[in-house]
DNA sequence: TGACATTAATTGCCTAAGCAAATAATATTC
DNA sequence: GAATATTATTTGCTTAGGCAATTAATGTCA
């Protein structure tokens, strides 16, 4: 019997610990900035897929289709690039958005390894009314928030940003490398 | 043939328009809160099941192990109602934490119908060292926050949270009257 | 008591995402 | 120029979650 978890966890110190504001002793899900923005997050993607409802897409959809429209990558390995999803990934959600003829798949000439995805008229009706959606559905979410806040919330969210662990994070932007040039 | 999304999105004006900090003519994707959210809970989600490893857990599977531990719910549906989760997707994930010896099923005497779950004392070993590993993880992604601008951070998600369409937010305080914002 | 409703848990079917392997086409290097 | 490496895409296997239908046990009520 291969026997799971016979060992406990390490604690395996390894960030900067210039803050302590959770501890194992008092933890409580509840309290935990994990915990709430999992909360605000799902209860987003809800009224989203509600909201998306009558144009037959999903939340994992309105995005490819958005950076299609907005020209921002025209390959599978581009978009899934840029919607920080597995190239796997991506192909099974273009089968899907192909199957409802939001989209087409066209073989490069320069390159024969790559495929072109192009909107469909129908792909493009339905991805120029996402703007609007996805402003309407967050602001909604903001209500009550001064602009200063507003502005506030997102220093915080950028900060946090930057301080995970380098992964997934952005796709290049701050890594040795260099900068943001995509 | 069914034809997928013939009629683009109408808007649906649905909230309280208080705030106006998003408009679809400006609509950048990687300014928006709910892009940035998604980026901070992914990685803390990497980082978590990366620290996870050695237990043989995954990101999905600490949290109703922890409840479990700390006597929040015994049963499949409470764990379901705590974890967020749908009955279905519990009964599953219980399977796996079963495979791996980390909990077992025993069947209710008082009501047939529910099974009672139980920590093996392997889950045992393993839920214990979950609230350190949480809080670490969550400290180093509030690296460079003061006391002050922790707390106004979990009070903006509070508010966002309060704010959401009383969908899936809170499991059910405040949903038979009506909404609960002003 | 007996018909009906409710609840708990499970199962089947779907979308979805990650990982690894396979395949095909293009680049690189000796 | 041929062997090798890299890149793009696809496919199989897995975990995961939502929804609907099913089954079993318990409640309700006339």
């Amino acid at each position: 019997m291969p026997k799971a978890s016979s060992k406990p966890i390490l604690p395996t110190t390894q960030a900067p610990p210039s803050a302590v504001f959770y501890r194992a002793e008092s933890y409580r899900p509840e309290d935990s900035i994990g915990y709430l923005m999992r909360i605000v997050l799902s209860g987003l993607a809800h009224e989203i897929e509600r909201q998306l409802e009558p144009s037959d897409l999903t939340n994992a959809q309105w995005l490819p289709l958005l950076k299609l429209h907005m020209g921002d990558g025209g390959t599978v390995a581009e978009l899934a690039r840029g919607c920080k999803l597995d190239a796997g990934a991506m192909t099974r959600l273009l089968d899907r958005l192909e199957a409802k003829s939001l989209c087409r798949r066209v073989r490069s000439v320069a390159d024969r390894r790559v495929v072109n995805i192009e909107l469909t008229d129908e792909g493009r009706t339905a991805a120029v009314g996402i703007p609007a959606l996805l402003s309407g559905v967050q602001n909604a979410c903001l209500a009550g928030f001064s602009a200063e806040e507003f502005e506030t919330l997102k220093g915080f969210l950028r900060r946090m940003v930057a301080n995970a662990p380098t992964k997934l994070s952005t796709p290049s932007p701050l890594i040795p490398g260099g900068p943001n040039e995509a």
